[in-house]
RNA sequence: GGCCCCAUCGUCUAGUGGCCAAGGACAUCACCCUCUCAAGGUGGAGACACGGGUUCGAAUCCCGUUGGGGCUGCCA
């Protein structure tokens, strides 16, 4: 068998979102798996409702997902005089005919119809194209159409229930099925991945194809139909199909929150398919290799943020320093403009006042800390701003410790005199802890608020040796001012 | 309403007639580790929608019921 032909065909009415970033990834694996290629296609055809930029975007999501589009984009728009050929040749061969019914005529015609649709009312008419009329699809009113569908198998759709669909609007312009087809048919697609909402149009689909090789719309004469895979749906918590209403769906929110696109791909594999044994956490070879059509679940799946979130955080926590350092740049210390179309939410601090050199020394306490890259900031602020914020609720705890004004003398007395190094400072506050019975847990407490303004953040004595006796002594003075007589 | 699809823990799934008193992952709970919080480790709770068949044997096959979803547009 010859290469196979894909193609991603979304259109351009938003962002990409994230049931179509997985439609992408199973044609882009399926294509990559047996060297064939992937074509991305806009489907673009309804002109009053498609901007054009939204392509960028399209693409550079594509882009951050490694999905890089061997062919295209092919914008429809292009290609209306290839329509028009075919539009042409389906009328010369009669399987069209011009309607002029409005829609609330039609409506009217048919309330009390048992078979509800079009009712052929200008089946007979033998009407002219021409202005103000649609282009509709004379379809059989007996028989069936089979789908050939690899995740679903045989799928019947008996003619009876198919009306006689308009495939050309009355402006001349072509609509979304007439199109699809023909562009397959003329990009040579082999195989055909997409949502399974678009399963109950393919046989439209079908009958139109067989038309155009009745037609003898191109010169090689028919052209084999396309494989069909139809993949389960995407829902909400409501278990609907996702639509735009649904927040948090775009492919570049993750992106610009931190998610790695290695997680990201990986997680959308997960949805409608496993790989083979008991690992979630697969890399990309393993994907290609091991990826199966025919093994693709049926029942739609929601895309359950809490688990993307895990495997987020299992992969930020495998990379080495060096790469989790430099995957946090855009948060920490951003270039302008930030790369791949990144949009990363400023950091909390003077650009002036970052530190590189400290933060790669905090970076691997960070990194088991954190499971969106966009959560690194608020763990490292307090290194970077020399005005403290300070959390109220935590302060509030330091307050409600009696203690707390103790602690601070004395780890401010301890501090003057120590060896200025983690282990040291973790000894001498645990010492300290111990004349006034209070274990390890709870002497750091209100050191951690007064230096860090929070109670939880990366290892504190690290921290402090990385900030510097003066600064943390000058801190911990600022607290005890704050606390006032005890 | 019509046509079509679907149905295993809360969620994503493994399971293709015996290996299933149903496995894994996320979430959740408990414990361990521990300077906070994480990470890590150990353990727990948690599902075959229901009813009929077929079969020596069914989560797996068939039928029905129920429930969910998609499509039904001169959107895609």
């Amino acid at each position: 068998m010859s290469a196979p032909r894909v193609r991603f065909a979304p259109s351009p009415t938003g962002e990409l979102h994230v049931g179509g970033a997985r439609t992408s990834l199973f044609n882009w694996l399926f294509a990559r798996q047996r060297g064939g290629i992937f074509v991305l296609r806009i489907e673009d055809t309804d002109t009053e409702r498609n901007r054009p930029e939204w392509v960028d975007g399209i693409l550079s999501a594509l882009s951050w997902l490694g999905m890089e589009p061997d062919e295209g984009p092919i914008l429809q728009s292009s290609r209306f005089d290839r329509y028009q050929v075919a539009i042409d040749a389906l009328w010369a061969s009669g399987a069209l005919y011009a309607c002029d019914c409005r829609r609330e005529d039609v409506d009217a015609r048919t309330r009390h119809s048992d078979t509800p649709g079009y009712d052929g009312h200008c089946a007979e008419r033998g009407l002219a194209r021409g202005e103000g009329r649609a282009l509709r699809f004379r379809a059989p009113a007996e028989g069936s159409t089979v789908v050939r569908d690899l995740v679903r198998g045989a799928v019947t759709f008996p003619h009876a229930s198919m009306e006689d669909f308009v495939c050309v609007k009355s402006s001349g312009q072509p609509l979304f099925v007439l199109a699809n087809v023909v562009d397959d048919r003329d990009m040579a697609i082999s195989h055909v991945i997409r949502g399974e909402d678009l399963l109950p149009t393919t046989p439209k689909g079908i009958l139109l194809w067989q038309a155009l090789d009745r037609a003898g719309a191109e010169a090689g004469g028919p052209i084999e139909l396309p494989v069909f895979a139809h993949l389960p749906m995407l829902v909400n918590a409501q278990r609907k199909k996702l639509s735009k209403r649904d927040a948090h769906l775009a492919v570049e929110s993750y992106r610009d929150q931190g998610y790695l696109a290695v997680a990201f791909r990986n997680y959308l594999a997960l949805l409608g398919w496993s790989p083979p044994g008991q690992a979630e956490k697969v890399g990309v070879d393993t994907l290609i290799r091991e990826f199966r059509l025919e093994d693709v679940h049926h029942a739609p799946a929601f895309f359950d943020v809490k688990k993307l979130a895990h495997l987020n955080g299992e992969y930020i926590r495998e990379l080495s320093v060096e790469q989790f350092v430099a995957a946090v740049k855009p948060w920490v210390a951003p270039d302008s403009p930030a790369p791949g179309g990144l949009s990363a939410a400023p950091p909390p601090w003077d650009p002036q006042q970052f530190d590189p050199a400290v933060f790669s020394a905090i970076a691997p306490a960070v990194q088991t800390r954190v499971v969106l890259l966009e959560e690194v900031p608020a763990m490292v602020d307090f290194f970077f701003r020399p005005e403290l914020e300070m959390a109220p609720e935590a302060w509030r705890r330091v307050e409600a410790d009696p203690q707390a004004g103790e602690v601070l003398t004395g780890a401010l007395a301890a501090y003057e005199a120590c060896e200025w190094q983690a282990e040291r400072l973790h000894e001498t506050t645990v010492a300290l802890g111990e004349g006034l019975g209070r274990n390890g847990r709870k002497t750091q407490e209100p050191i951690r608020v007064a230096v860090t303004g929070r109670t939880v953040g990366p290892p504190l004595f690290e921290s402090l040796e990385l900030l510097g006796r003066d600064e943390v002594l000058r801190r911990l003075r600022a607290a005890l001012e704050r606390l006032g007589p005890a």
